[in-house]
DNA sequence: GTATTAATGCAAATAACTTGCATTTTATAA
DNA sequence: TTATAAAATGCAAGTTATTTGCATTAATAC
């Protein structure tokens, strides 16, 4: 999607409070190069490719740079997790139920419908981004 | 929310072409008294106080139903799966972030919006119901 | 009622993810 | 630079949520 330079992606973790090291560069810059959100299994099995990674290291990697707020964590009901980088944006995807394709939708906004929410709610006042995920049956399972 | 008789849900079940059994109407029947999705633990929980329930007997009726379309499987990033009634309403909700406060937030539409997606989408010409999780942090955490 | 097939309990197995610990590396300070 | 404190890594082992095998019991169809 963002596909950042090295420089840019060494900023975004200085910046973050984290160490620059090749393994988590190598996670965000897979990450700002895939459309989709992926899972941890294909992260791992992408990057053994290049370098010899620990999954331990993966997993850690993507907790720290979550917890910096530069890569949000999604679910789709699959029994995994799937990331893609923060874009500030809001993320809304179509899922299909009935196998795992998933399909990211851009261009549109739920501005409104999150402020109406939250003029509804008691327990929240404000949100951060957001996700939307809105199940179906992909033409292939439908 | 719902509240059903011991009646409509044995309709229900039998509709699905399910076994009517008595852990089944428990489940379905603690499932249509709460106002939030339920984790699988608070319902095993709940439910052992009045019968004898095995775990795996509860997460085997949870997939049968849901597999039946009678139940509706949540994920909110908390690392355990929350279920609630199929009404064939959409389910919305704010989440928080950062514990495990969720709030369901009734009466608003977002069919608009999902039509909007549909007609972005390459892979998906159909939805079924859906859900819409927004992330934020609530009042306590915020 | 009896047969067929699904439901159940219990224990063991999986899958996704996390942690402990010894060993590098990175960033910071001298 | 070089020394140092703190964080990152690999590897193996541990958790947690969920699933499965198997023998037994119960629900529906005939």
């Amino acid at each position: 999607m963002a596909s950042y330079t090295q420089e840019e992606l060494t900023g975004m973790v200085q910046e973050a409070g984290l160490r620059v090291t090749g393994h988590r560069l190598a996670v965000l810059g897979y990450l700002s190069k895939v459309k989709n959100p992926v899972t941890v299994y294909e992260l791992v099995d992408a990057l053994r490719k290049k370098d010899n990674i620990d999954q331990a290291t993966v997993y850690r990697n993507l907790a720290s740079l979550h917890e910096a707020g530069l890569l949000r964590r999604l679910d789709f009901n699959h029994g995994h997790a799937h990331y893609e980088l923060e874009t500030g944006r809001a993320s809304h995807q179509l899922v299909c139920s009935n196998c795992e394709t998933i399909e990211k939708i851009e261009g549109i906004s739920i501005d409104d419908t999150v402020k109406k929410m939250l003029k509804k709610s008691k327990k929240f006042k404000q949100t951060t981004t957001h996700s939307m995920e809105i199940y179906g049956l992909c033409k292939n399972c439908a």
